[in-house]
DNA sequence: CCCGGCGTTCTGCTGAGAGCAGCGGGCGCC
DNA sequence: GGCGCCCGCTGCTCTCAGCAGAACGCCGGG
């Protein structure tokens, strides 16, 4: 590392959640101020896994990587390469420009329990 | 590398454009096919520098990062670590939230030359 | 011509970490 | 007990992130 510019501090605190919590809880994996990219598309390939009721290891499988590796992906520890995120994607027969939107869209959930309206109540409002 | 698992083979083909584009091109950092993240933050984030009328130098400055680094992230050469992305829309202003958010829309407009609206369409017809 | 500003590209370097494999553990269910 | 599912740890290899220095191109102005 060179020494005349020292790397970016981490701009937020990473707290990892009780190991105690069941996978299957949608306790998210952060738990101060703002999440970090791979946790909210890590945290949003998982519920989409969920919903489609395939394993981690079935997608992983899918997705041409290791069930661990896929894991660590969902959980936010590993940060995926555009290449990873794009092959997750089509495992779970998502495209990226769904995939992002699904993020957005949850991001302005969580963030919007002051009220701001999501996409999707946009679209109910018109209707 | 592993010799059990091949990597993921690249799901799509980067072809970088032109280099004779001017800097201030409106062209996308892809070609074919569907973009990779990096290539869509990346543009999202020259484009929230330009409205800004910002310096690429002063950004990465602002982001502690190196010009030529915010360049090469700008134009998804580089894949960017979620705290570079978070450092970076620290710089510009603009929360993870928005950023995402703002790919997404990107994406829904460029995905929806045949007619899929944009959040921003949804409100228009709400009000 | 010169200069400065802005951005890009190239070369080269180093250390971090991606991605994996093996193994063990926890939990829920039968 | 078994099984399935997932997580955590250790350890490994090799890629590449992120940087610095230098050069280049383009533009505008003197």
């Amino acid at each position: 590392m060179a020494e005349t510019a020292p790397p970016p501090q981490p701009v937020h605190d990473d707290v990892p959640p009780d190991t105690d919590a069941p996978p299957q809880s949608a306790r998210p994996t952060w738990t101060r101020r703002e999440p970090l990219w791979r946790h909210l598309v890590g945290e949003r390939l998982r519920q989409l896994r969920h919903e489609r009721g395939e394993t981690l290891d079935r997608t992983a499988r899918r997705a041409g990587i290791s069930p661990q590796y896929l894991s660590e992906i969902e959980r936010g520890v590993k940060e995926p390469s555009s290449e990873m995120i794009a092959a997750i994607a089509g495992a779970l027969d998502i495209t990226l420009v769904d995939l992002v939107s699904a993020v957005a869209d949850r991001l302005v959930t969580v963030q919007g329990a002051w009220g701001q309206p999501t996409c999707r109540a946009a679209f109910a409002l018109a209707a």
